[in-house]
DNA sequence: CAGGACTATGTCATATTGGACATACGACGC
DNA sequence: GCGTCGTATGTCCAATATGACATAGTCCTG
C-alpha cells in the first residue's frame, strides 16, 4: 500500500502518465522507473545535506541552477536520471552508493 | 590500466568530451559516469540475449526502433541513462539487477 | 553466391530536457 | 513586522535525446 503523501508528491511533480492517466494506471514497469527516480532524488538530498551544501552550492558545482537542483530532489518529471546520476557523482557518491539507492527502490 | 578495445569503443561512440578532448582528459566524475553507462549497456545486451530476444523485438516492446536498441547496447553518446533503465526494466530486470550492474562499473 | 535474419551506423524532424530567471514560500533572528 | 537565507514552482528557448528511416555490414543456411 502506498502512502498518501507519496502519491501527492508524485502528482505535484507532474507524474501523470498517458491519457486518462490516473496514478493507478502506471504499469508495473513505469512504477518501478518512478520509484527508482524517487530513490535517486532522495539520495541526492540526503547526500547534499550530509555534506552541508545548499542547493545553490551544489548547483554551482554542477554548473546548473538552484531551481534545477530543487527539481532534481523533488523528482520532477522534467529531470532525467542522467542528471540525477551526475548530481550524485558530483556530490561524491560512488557507484556502490548509487547501487544501494537503487536497490532501496525495490521495496518502495 | 584500460584495455585498448574499450577506448576504441568509447571513441567510436562519440565520447569525446570538451574541446581538445583527449580521452584521458575525462575528469574522474565523467569517467565514472561513462563507466556506469557502459555497464548498463552491457547489461541490456546480456539480458536481452539471455531472454532470446532480437533487438527488433526489444525495440517493439520499448516502442522504439532496432537502431536505437543497437545504440543503447553500444553505449552511444546519444543514449540517455533513462532509456537504458527503461530498457532494462522492459526486459524484466529488477532494481536489484540494475544495482548489481552499477556496482560492477566501480571496478571498471 | 543468394537470400534471409540480425545488427551497426548515419541522418533528420520532432520531442524532451536543461539552465536561467522571476517570484513565491518558509523558517529564523532581530 | 522586516530582512535574510534557503527552498519551491512556473515559464522561457537553447540544447540534447528520440524514433524512424535508409543503408551497410555480418553470419548463416541452402
Amino acid at each position: 500500500m502506498m502512502k498518501a503523501d507519496k502519491k501527492a508528491r508524485l502528482e505535484r511533480a507532474g507524474w501523470r502518465v498517458g491519457e486518462a492517466a490516473d496514478f493507478l494506471k502506471l504499469s508495473a514497469e513505469e512504477r518501478r522507473f518512478v520509484d527508482l527516480k524517487l530513490a535517486l532524488a532522495t539520495g541526492v538530498r540526503q547526500l547534499r545535506e550530509r555534506r552541508g551544501l545548499t542547493q545553490a552550492a551544489l548547483a554551482k558545482h554542477l554548473r546548473s541552477s538552484q531551481s534545477r537542483v530543487a527539481k532534481i530532489e523533488a523528482a520532477d518529471a522534467s529531470v532525467s536520471v542522467d542528471l540525477m546520476m551526475r548530481s550524485l557523482l558530483s556530490i561524491g557518491a560512488t557507484a556502490g552508493d548509487i547501487a544501494k539507492l537503487i536497490r532501496k527502490s525495490e521495496a518502495a
